[in-house]
DNA sequence: ACTTACCGTAAGTCATGACTTACCTAGATG
DNA sequence: CATCTAGGTAAGTCATGACTTACGGTAAGT
């Protein structure tokens, strides 16, 4: 039930944004806060909640501290919107068909 | 670029059981109330959110308003978590080889 | 027509969380 | 060993948003 947790995650836009930044590849902190209006403390805490939510892998390195995007964490969202995907279809389809046999019975 | 909304209007776990309780199908407001520890007025103002987001439709029928999940909302959302999905498999994927090529060289 | 459901909106309260600055620890470097 | 860089943590501030009650408006039933 960690996907929970992710989209609570990924609802803050400042967060969705490091995330893009992280796309193309891991990021120690101090790049991922370089260019950002907000303070690197502020860019710590968002990492925390992200890599608490299963979306981002932390690999000391050194000195620093790498963050990547787990793709575990991306593919438990995706699962979710699946169910819900495969569900809302099949509910559509039966309200349609159940709207059809209401104008039959007119 | 809805989806954005979309996941914020997830992030919130009293909208998360609403759109549970549609799944099997619409509902009038008062039906999706009915059980829940929140006020009406409250559901009323989550399904505002939701369908501004473009998760739900409503379709007024005579007295009530029915809601339903809206597929296209859902696929918008799973759109956006597929293009993270294939960056984050392909940064993953480089930064394996990248620290295979490092190994190889000690 | 009067009343009774059904539902959205307004205004106000209160908790959550996104920032800030200040501080501290752990590796790299001279 | 001294210092500098990299980064996590603590405490406090402030805005956002999730509730509440009160109210208004429209369709159905009598």
């Amino acid at each position: 039930m960690t996907y929970l947790d992710a989209i609570a995650a990924l609802a803050d836009p400042t967060r969705r944004v490091i995330i893009d930044r992280l796309r193309s590849g891991p990021l120690p902190v101090g790049a991922i806060a370089k260019g950002m209006d907000i303070s690197r403390p502020a860019v710590s805490q968002h990492l925390r909640v992200l890599s608490d939510a299963g979306l981002l892998t932390v690999t000391p390195e050194g000195n620093r501290r790498l963050y990547a995007i787990a793709p575990e964490g991306v593919d438990a969202l995706r699962r979710y919107l699946d169910t819900l995907w495969d569900d809302a279809l099949a509910a559509f389809a039966r309200a349609a068909t159940e709207k059809a046999k209401e104008n039959k019975d007119d």
